[in-house]
DNA sequence: GCTTAAAATGAAAACGGTTACATATTAATT
DNA sequence: AATTAATATGTAACCGTTTTCATTTTAAGC
């Protein structure tokens, strides 16, 4: 493999000259430049970047932590994340987390250990142990999506709370009073702020909020299903019922059609993310949709000013939502 | 940031000690093993991986080329990945190439210039030109999934062309006749053997293949629903339809709802893949269920295996299928 | 044409580790 | 206790770049 000895042999020049035509071309002269052009052609050099990464302590290299690739909301914000960081120069180092903590740490550390220069998280805990805080006691890092917000990091999220409190108001608007929420995990401060916005919508209307309608869920088809089994036994059924996410809420609607309830007429069920397939199910979910690929770009963005000491204060961007109201919500069967 | 150099003078040894101690502890008296670790702990030492990585020639770093995370299928094939590199020591960098072969050069580029060791590709086709082709003319690469096989590099796949047969079978064991195919792109081998299988069994079975039943797709939600709008409206109706992968058959179905057609009374879906939604769908998909993790756990221990010279020849691994019969396919209604 | 400033280039020292080789220490053998 | 082998440690070269600093070349100003 010819290295940068070689070109410089070649071309008739110092190992710097051909080092500055690579990185800082308008420094040289021109008729150099097509020199080392030349011999670097001549000789087939590639730069190991290994070595420049090393030798320059910047690595253009960003972790992302995502709990699942799978989940396909997570699938979009990549999405943005792989444009966003194209454009700057930047790779992301896409760490498929499962939740499971060993395999968080194993790809933040990569920050600690001068593989990359900085992380970005979807699901917002507290991983880090001591052994991977770098000098001043704060990574690089920036939170997006589900974020817990201690003014430390900069973060990237929807208001949650926002969100849920209008699809509660377009459910109370349709008529419903008698509102299920399937949440997802307690310990998500996604679920906390939805619940949160639920309960606004039903303060708002005067409607009492009923602990017996909340049922336990994790973001999955099969916690949807589960808990729409349950609900489609209910004495006292609910007339519609609030899924933290769409594949929650497809989930759910699978079990009441076998339940042989009609969706929407004998339960309305509305989701949240707005993923592909939530406008191809029957009947086609009601949802809020987030801009799954604009989180991408802007966690992306933020952490790579972080980088290059352009913030200060961490910032906190609000991303917009939209409420899609499609055919799982109606009227309410008094 | 303290260096290899800190911990050498904090324990009063040479650097090399340090080094050994690290990499090959038991090559250091334990006496010693003990100093230098205690005084990595009080240095706070983190080797810089970047700088053992560049001397070391070795970055265990592989590179994966999935076309879209957003697929459900591939993001279990990753996990899979994740997993076997996580227990060889290796890191798996994501790049999620959308199709587009500028982010493929990309990320392939990573071989050539040293910041990864090797290649996996789930989408075969010939996306490297002679600039990223190393030395001896071979890339340590592996495709997986979706291969064309040119015996120069190590496959994992599934007999696809069995598979289609042995899904046509079943509809055909179910009375019908008249079978459609929605395809997936021309471009990609999964189609030509899917396709394939699918007029083995028409042969065997005696039917005559009509391409008037052939229908154009790309794998997504939004192509099967056109082509399902496309078939519910012909006069002369086929009674089943084979979709090359569960996001199609999910659109299908849906496109056949809203033209009041039942499946599976007036017609018969199957997919392929066996996706996680295609449980919970109405009626749940009968679809192949590959076994998606073990791909992903294979093709990276074949890699491994390659980059250690443990393999000679290209082998190619064949994974087993599995028919999967659920609610969306039943008896022709003639 | 001479002086001076600016631009282009080269020599060599880093960067932070690993590792071959030399040397010192310890253990084993007689 | 002396000799030898085995083990432990140190010295220094090296990996392929970038970058500082010194030097040379070119351009500018008068």
């Amino acid at each position: 493999m010819a290295n940068i000895r070689d070109v410089a042999d070649s071309a008739g020049v110092s190992v710097a000259t051909v080092s500055r035509t690579l990185q800082q071309p308008e420094r040289v002269s021109p008729k150099t430049r097509n020199k080392v052009m030349a011999a670097v052609q001549a000789v087939g050099y590639k730069p190991n970047l290994m070595a420049v990464k090393f030798r320059s302590g910047k690595t253009h290299n960003l972790v992302v932590l995502v709990p699942t690739v799978a989940n396909v909301f997570f699938a979009r914000v990549i999405s943005g994340m792989q444009e966003a960081a194209a454009e700057l120069g930047y790779s992301i180092l896409l760490a498929n987390t499962l939740g499971n903590s060993e395999i968080e740490s194993h790809y933040a550390k990569m920050v600690s250990t001068s593989q990359a220069d900085g992380l970005i998280q979807l699901r917002a805990h507290n991983p880090f142990d001591a052994t991977m805080i770098n000098d001043n006691g704060l990574l690089p890092m920036v939170n997006a999506c589900e974020v817990i917000d201690d003014g430390q990091y900069p973060v990237v999220s929807l208001d949650n709370r926002a969100a849920a409190k209008a699809m509660t108001e377009h459910l109370i608007s349709l008529g419903h009073s008698r509102i299920a929420m399937i949440k997802g995990p307690n310990s998500s401060p996604l679920t906390q702020d939805r619940l949160a916005g639920y309960k606004d919508a039903l303060t708002q209307a005067g409607i009492s909020f009923d602990e017996n309608l909340l049922f336990p869920g994790d973001f999955t088809l099969q916690a949807g299903y589960n808990a729409g089994e349950t609900i489609a036994r209910l004495k006292d059924r609910p007339t519609a019922v609030f899924c933290e996410n769409d594949e929650t809420a497809i989930g759910a609607m699978q079990a009441f059609k076998q339940a042989n309830l009609h969706v929407p007429n004998d339960i309305s069920v509305a989701g949240f993310d707005d993923i592909a397939f939530s406008a191809f199910v029957d009947p086609p979910l009601t949802t809020i949709a987030q801009p799954a690929e604009e989180f991408g770009r802007t966690a992306v963005t933020l952490l790579v000013d972080l980088l290059n000491g352009k913030i200060r204060k961490a910032p906190k961007v609000i991303m917009p939502f939209e409420l899609i109201v499609r055919g799982s919500t109606g009227k309410a069967s008094s």
